[in-house]
Order: C-alpha cells, then sequence, then structure tokens
DNA sequence: TTGAAAGCGGTACCAG
DNA sequence: CTGGTACCGCTTTCAA
C-alpha cells in the first residue's frame, strides 16, 4: 500500500505550484498551459483529489442522506435506484439509511444526527415523517430536507408527490364507468398524506357521481391489514376494489383468489396503486394507477440540488402531475383504459 | 444558520486545551474530572465531533461502499435493508451505488473509483463480479472487498456464500422422494457462481438418485427468459420443476397456472430458491429453499470488519451452512419438509 | 495526564 | 493567471 499521491506531488512533477494543480481539479481559471501540464502530471501520477479534505474546507460533502423504510415494498427499492443514479448524475453520492420496523422518534433522531454528523448536503426522506424538533435541527444546521412521496403539511418542508387526489378520482370514474355499483375501498393508511389524498380524491369523485363506497378500510399498507380489510369489504358484498397501493393489492388479490375462490375480474374488479414491477405478473395483471416515480425522483433530486446550491431558494411543494395510466385486467369500461 | 461549534470553543468553556477535548471524544486517556468538564461543555454547547476531519487525520472514513445490482429481486433490497443496519449497529455507514442494467466493466471501474476517492474503508460488492484490474486496484489503495452471494474462483477475494451446492441437492432429494420422476430446471443464470452451484449440486444428487433432469435451461434471473425456458420444459412432460431463484420462480408459476392452465401442484410441482419475503402470498405459496441472509450479511460485515480493522487478516471464503428449510405448496413426501 | 504544535490534503484569498 | 499563505477541524506526537 503506497503513499496516496497528493497535489504537492502532482505540482513538483508539472513544475507548478500546489495552488495550481488545485485551481485545475477545482475548475478555477488556470492557463491552458498550466492545465495541461497538471493533467498531464496527475494521469502519470495515478492523482485524484481527496473528497475528505475538499469537503472539509468547502463544507459541502456532495453527499446526500437518504432515508427509506419500506424497502419490502417494491415501489421503494425501484426509487432508490433511480435515486441513487440520478444523483451520480448530478455528481452526488447516496448515503443510506433504513428505518427499522416501529421506528420511533429516537430513531429518526439518531439518524438525522449521524447525517448531520456526515455533513450531508441534503436529506431525502422517502415516506418518512420528520418531527417538528428535527426539521428545526436539520434548519438550523442548514441542510435542505426533501420529503419524497409523502406530504406534511406545515411543516415548511419541500416535498414531492404526484396527483394523488387526482389519482384517487380516476380510480372512482374508472370503475363507476365500469358498471360497478358496490365498490369497496382497502385504503393506504390514513396517517399518510398519500393514503389520504387518494383516499380523499376517490370518496368526492364518487359523491359527484352520486354513489357512496360500501365499506372504507384502513389497510395500512399491510398484508394481513388488507386482507382483513378485504374480509370484511367482501362479506358487505363489493363487485369492486380499489386498494390503496399495488403492494396490498396483490396480498388482495391473492386473497380473493386462492382464500375466497373469487374470480378477479368478474365476481370483483380490482384496481392498485402505484405500478411496482411485479404487476406485470399475469395473475396479478393488477389494472393500477401509475405513479410517475422517474419524474417523481428528478423533481426530488431537482428540489433538493436546488437548495442546496442557492440557499436562497425556497422549499417547495411540488406535486407531479401527467397521464396516470389506468390498465390490466379489471372490468374495462369503454372509451377509457 | 449559526457557525458550526469545534473542539475549541468547547476547550474555552471547559477551560481545558483543546487536546484534552478531542481525547475524550476520541477515547483516549484523559482523568475523569477533565472529562466530565469536557461533556458537559460539549453537552451545552451541541458540540458533535467533524466527522470529515477526523477521517481526514485518521485514513479511515468508516463508510462502507456497497454496489448493489439486481435491486428488482426482492432479495436484494432485502439484503440491503439487513446491511445498512447491521453496518449502524458496527458504527458504519454505507453508501450505495446502484448498477446499470446491461452495465460493463467500464460502469464498475467508475463506480470502485468514486468509492476509493470517497475513502471508503472496504466495499461490499453484492452480485457483481470485479474484474481483475481493479481487484489489484482496491487491494493497491489497501480496500477490502467482500463478494456476497457470489463467488469469483481464484480473485483472492473474500466472499460470502450460503451452501448453494447443498440447497440443490437437497432439492433434488425433496422432489425424488416426493415420488417425481420427470424433473426439469430452470437455472439461475450459469455465469453466476450461485447459479452454477445450485444447478450441480441438483444435477449430481439427482444423478446419485438414478435420475437425470429431463432438461435444464439457462433462466438467466430473467423473467422473460424463465417462462420461455418452462414453455421448453413443459413441452417435454415435466411433472416437477426447480427453479433457480424465487424471483423467476414467482414467474414461472404465474405462467404456468395462467398461460398454461395447470395445477401446481398436481400437474407439476414446483420448487423454488431464497425465500424471499413475496413467498407469503398464498397463490404463490412456494416450496422453497431458505438461504439465510441475516446470517450471510452478518458474516459478510464481520469478514469486512475483521479485514479493516486487522489489515493483515486473510481474505476468507465463507459458505453459511444451515439449516435450509423447505416448505410450501409442492407435493411434500412424508419425512420430509 | 496535559497543552503546544505539527500536520492530514485540500481551497480561497492575497499580492504580484 | 500565478504562487504564497492562512485555514477547515480534528488527531497525534512530544515535552512538560
Amino acid at each position: 500500500m503506497t503513499r496516496r499521491v497528493t497535489s504537492f506531488d502532482v505540482a513538483a512533477r508539472a513544475g507548478v505550484s500546489q495552488s495550481a494543480v488545485s485551481r485545475v481539479f477545482s475548475g478555477a481559471s488556470a492557463s491552458k498551459a498550466t492545465s495541461d501540464k497538471v493533467r498531464e502530471a496527475a494521469e502519470a501520477l495515478g492523482y485524484r483529489p481527496n473528497v475528505l479534505a475538499r469537503s472539509l474546507i468547502t463544507g459541502r460533502s456532495r453527499i446526500i442522506g437518504m432515508v427509506v423504510a419500506y424497502l419490502g415494498n417494491p415501489f421503494y427499492p425501484d426509487a432508490l435506484e433511480r435515486f441513487s443514479r440520478v444523483f451520480q448524475d448530478e455528481g452526488y453520492h447516496t448515503l443510506v439509511f433504513t428505518l427499522p420496523e416501529g421506528a420511533g422518534d429516537t430513531d429518526t433522531d439518531r439518524i438525522i444526527q449521524q447525517m448531520l454528523d456526515h455533513q450531508v448536503d441534503g436529506i431525502v426522506l422517502a415516506s418518512v415523517g420528520l418531527g417538528d424538533a428535527l426539521a428545526a435541527r436539520c434548519e438550523a444546521a442548514g441542510i435542505p430536507v426533501v420529503l419524497f412521496n409523502r406530504g406534511q403539511a406545515g411543516s415548511g418542508l419541500a416535498q414531492v408527490t404526484s396527483a394523488n387526489r387526482l389519482g384517487g378520482a380516476k380510480v372512482a370514474e374508472f370503475l363507476v364507468a365500469g358498471g360497478h355499483r358496490r365498490i369497496g375501498h382497502v385504503a393506504g393508511w390514513q396517517g399518510s398524506s398519500t393514503g389520504r389524498d387518494r383516499t380523499e380524491g376517490f370518496v368526492a369523485r364518487l359523491a359527484e357521481l352520486g354513489q357512496e363506497a360500501v365499506g372504507i378500510e384502513d389497510g395500512r399498507y399491510d398484508h394481513a391489514e388488507a386482507v382483513r380489510a378485504t374480509d370484511v369489504l367482501v362479506a358487505r358484498g363489493v363487485d369492486a376494489l380499489f386498494v390503496g397501493n399495488d403492494h396490498m393489492a396483490f396480498a388482495v388479490m391473492d386473497h380473493l383468489r386462492s382464500a375466497l375462490g373469487l374470480k378477479i375480474p368478474g365476481d370483483v374488479s380490482v384496481v392498485g396503486y402505484d405500478d411496482v414491477p411485479m404487476a406485470g405478473f399475469a395473475a396479478y395483471d393488477l389494472t393500477t394507477v401509475r405513479q410517475p416515480v422517474g419524474r417523481m425522483v428528478k423533481a426530488t433530486v431537482a428540489a433538493l440540488v436546488n437548495q442546496i446550491e442557492d440557499k436562497s431558494a425556497q422549499a417547495e411543494v411540488t406535486e407531479i402531475d401527467g397521464p396516470l395510466i389506468l390498465r390490466g385486467s379489471a372490468r374495462i369500461p369503454e372509451g377509457l383504459a
């Protein structure tokens, strides 16, 4: 293990000052002649600037802290993968923290603390709430935070979601147009903005169409809960089910078919939300609402980078709109889909 | 945004030297009196040591670089989650890199380079090969590498896998004991040690039991390929299928049922490998081989930390053994399961 | 044990 | 544009 090559080594070999080397690699002004000499020497020596030293003085680490909670829901690995890639393209790197199952404020606190210790330039919280105290700490430290796929009213935090209310409304339209008159709803966790918004949009549009849900049960984004909710709704004789997210929807369809012996579609139509990769399976050929994950991720990154680079930038609340595509095996109404 | 509190501030307030503060926080020798004064002052000021500065001088960042390739396969998000947690417990943090679909050596090269730039203390490659040149670079930089869930013969790299050969053999026993005589195999990618080993163990034990597979097709860990392979094998009249991993197995079962209209079990039994969370679905109540993910992760972390802390430690090849549990909906032989 | 001082490897401001 | 120099915040000898 040979000693690290430093900018001094490069300077010596190139016959310039160490400052010159620094300028060349930090993109500051330098004549072409100097630049060439330096690059050549660096190349020969295998020199790479020390990121730590740079961060120490500039005060920016080019590292983003990312907190993910539900990696069991295929939506998040997908998002994580995109994040890491997009950040990389922007010259940032991703320090990942996962939150235990029943994590409390203490856990979140510790994690945030660790991020601050590492001088992250920004934080992405994927479906994780942030206590007001912590938000304040981040603000005091001057670290931008963006909430991904979850809003927090009045938090003053930047947040990116998709048009969940609109999505919920579309599902209502879809099912009603499909001739369903006994529609049930296995809701996403009502403690989350995402869950609430979808439900709200759904219920509101249903009412506009002169209908009311046969029943609404909170599935809490949990398989077992979703199954329980399904049983309740099936007992009330639903002919269609709107499930708060695909992860639950798979379990629900599975339960309907295997345990309850119902046909989908036929006995009951099911519509999910998220369009996670698994939706490709034939047996789970779910009618679903596509979330524009790609654009959500890009918007999140943009919002973060924006705040990092321009400290005066406002924390904005972004709602990604767009063609929420419905498709799949539910009884498809004419003119829709 | 107030200026960061430094060890000097704490020193001033505690009435000691800055060195004293440093010692207290780096666990070096200090009298109880000093220690108390310092801690109190630190507490009052909200002081936290600057990780970057510390890393710069110590040469250890306490950051692990982790490269993941197939986040689409539920096995990996699960592993990632465990890694991040176990590393956290050990006082390390996880910098995540994802590899694009058809990533070549260039991509891996760039990623490794970035890790080196960040002075990671160690690298975990989850199912990603590492070119010899790159391995050499890591070695030169004195950075330990551990291959997770994939071996690379003669690489001299530390690697952790489970007993894949044994697992494959157990599947052979299981299916034969279940009375199957026309067994097919949708293999895991034969370019991977994991895939090869499972297949080898399977084939060898089958031979010992006086049987031969009706057919072996490489599924390449890909849905479409697995489905294609399934068609081929079904055409040959298989009554049982061993699929190289659960991710493919779900697609295979799905195809068998939905497209081909076969009953599982009944027309054909299916055994997968990995025991990813989805296996809990009733319709996909897959008979599967459980990989001891938890222990694999712990072993990987241990191997890495070991090499980091004791530079003279050997890069070991670990094969996690243990009760590979078979279960699920396949035709279950007496005395097994 | 303790404090003073020398770095770790860069960046940024300075005068030239 | 260039080189000299202070400094980022901490760890680590070294004497005292």
